[in-house]
RNA sequence: GGAGGGGUGGCCGAGCGGUUUAAGGCGACGGUCUUGAAAACCGUUGACCGUUCACGCGGUCCGGGAGUUCGAAUCUCCCCCCCUCCGCCA
């Protein structure tokens, strides 16, 4: 029931393919920080075993020795090679004879040559480690096995009592004929939905209305492509350890997103901001495919696991310094959501066990849904701190100061769009089987209620 | 899909095998001059890896990768991206 938003980060740890990206630029594929990891390989274990997770150094730190040596011998090699090369220029300028440096540099050049070689099949060695790692749970978060340790923070609204049986989503749809699921099995397939009249209305509207309140607090709207190369996907995360979870395009390779943190997060790639700009806060509309591998009798019916659905997401990227406290606001952002709408909803801090991949802390937001009797996931809210930055290269510099250093990004949903259709559905249900709307969303509906 | 042009430091832009350790310009920063500013003049101006307590030193980076060579921004091959025109389509 925790799975949503960040299903993709939570899939089983599979072996790291050593996958090398289509690409024509280098990509810095490093997770946590190299030199943290072998200077304090003790340390990250224990931090590491927290999310229930056993790596052995050992033979990490083993190549990372051969790396260091191998880097260290062909560096003096090219330096050495560099200045013969000059005099070589000199003595051929004045027409002499060069020969005999000539022929000493021949074998430099060929033990050059197999030093990289060496060199680089250790760094592959020693990049596939680091890939494997997941994030370093922030101290905050709390040390669990699973789901069922996330701790409660607090809670808002107090669910409706209903003075007739609550009716599930689906079927309140049905009664209003807004939600088409059999049409949508034929023309797509399982886990699609038709939204139809009313039901269109309150997608439409749902989305105008977050993306009005989320750029009001700051967010600047942004509208990405939803389909993106390789890079991308391997920047925030969900390649190479995710590509079952992804749907693509044949010819031309595009990966289809999950979620709009990977275009926006992506905005920056490869930049180094500087230090006034941030923070630099996104928010975005963008439907999401995942493939809901391993998914299956999860929540077959209905609209709450979906292969495509809408998402509005905020993005987040700001100095190391302030990144906690910059969680705190983007989760209250979210909830402020789930008040306007007068929805019942609850906060997690999610556990150890149960953070995604990327993330170093984590809050969902879980919305009361009577016709479950279960406060379900609307929303998740994560600082990744530099991890995926390091991954993206993400760098900012600040004023007067020599140097970069990595940005802390965050993202969270505010809100999936589809569950809040559930939330409303369910929470607003009348017992002649109309729905009331929400008195925030009636500008943007245009109506008081449907039915 | 067809034809052509192009990717060089924060930006513009030269370079087409060895005084390029990337010319020159713009911008930015520091200084001189000035009551202050502008102008002028002088200087500085990136990233990454390794090493060092530090000053520093070494290496790598001219879209990406592979190759030729003692030596590649410069030559060869493959790939990617951008632009222009034509065709096709929303």
């Amino acid at each position: 029931m925790q799975r949503f938003v960040h299903a993709l980060e939570c899939a089983p740890v599979l072996a790291v393919t050593g996958y090398v990206a289509g690409t024509h630029y280098a990509i810095i594929i490093t997770m946590l920080d190299p030199k943290l990891v072998r200077e304090n390989p003790e340390k990250i274990k224990q931090e590491l075993q927290k999310r229930n997770q056993e790596f052995d150094f050992g033979p990490f730190l083993e190549i990372e020795k051969q790396r260091l040596s191998l880097v260290r011998e062909s560096d003096e090699l090219r330096e050495n090679r560099n200045k013969v090369s000059e005099e070589i220029a000199a003595l051929k300028r004045r027409k002499q004879d060069a020969s005999t440096l000539i022929e000493q540099m021949q074998g430099v050049a060929t033990r050059i040559k197999e030093l990289e070689e060496r060199q680089k099949n250790t760094e592959q060695k020693a990049r596939e480690f680091l890939l494997a790692l997941p994030n370093i749970p922030h101290e905050s978060t709390p040390v669990g096995k699973d789901e069922t340790e996330n701790v409660e923070v607090r809670k808002w609204g107090q669910p409706r009592e209903f003075d007739f049986p609550a009716l599930n989503h689906w079927d309140i749809a049905e009664v209003l004929g807004i939600i088409d699921f059999d049409r949508a099995a034929k023309i797509a397939g399982a886990r699609f939905a038709v939204m139809r009249g009313a039901g269109a209305r309150l997608e439409r509207a749902l989305m105008n209305f977050m993306l009005d309140l989320n750029t009001s607090k700051g967010y600047t709207e942004v509208f990405p492509p939803i389909l993106v190369n390789a890079e991308s996907m391997t920047g925030t995360g969900q390649l190479p350890k995710f590509e079952m979870e992804l749907f693509k395009t044949a010819d031309p390779l595009f990966y289809l997103i999950p979620t709009a943190e990977v275009p926006v997060t992506n905005l920056h790639r490869q930049e180094i901001l500087e230090e006034e700009k941030l923070p630099i806060k996104y928010t975005a509309y963008t439907p999401c495919f995942r493939r809901e591998a391993g998914s299956y009798g999860k929540d077959t019916r209905g609209l709450i696991r979906q292969h495509q659905f809408n998402k509005v997401e905020m993005v987040k990227f700001v100095k190391p310094e302030v990144s906690y406290n910059e969680l705190e606001a983007l989760t209250n952002d979210a909830e402020d959501i789930l008040r306007k709408l007068e929805l019942p909803y609850r906060v997690m801090a999610l556990c150890t066990g149960d953070i995604g991949f990327s993330s170093a802390k984590t809050y969902d937001l879980e919305v009361w849904l009577p016709g479950q009797g279960k406060y379900r996931e609307i929303s998740s809210c994560s600082n990744f701190e530099d991890f995926q930055a390091r991954r993206a290269d993400i760098r900012f510099r600040r004023t007067g100061k020599k140097g970069t250093e990595y940005v802390h990004t965050l993202n969270g949903s505010g809100l999936a769009i589809g569950r809040t259709v559930v939330a409303i559905l369910e929470n607003y249900q009348q017992k002649d089987g109309t729905v009331t709307i929400p008195d925030a969303l009636r500008p943007y509906f245009g109506a008081d209620k449907i039915g």
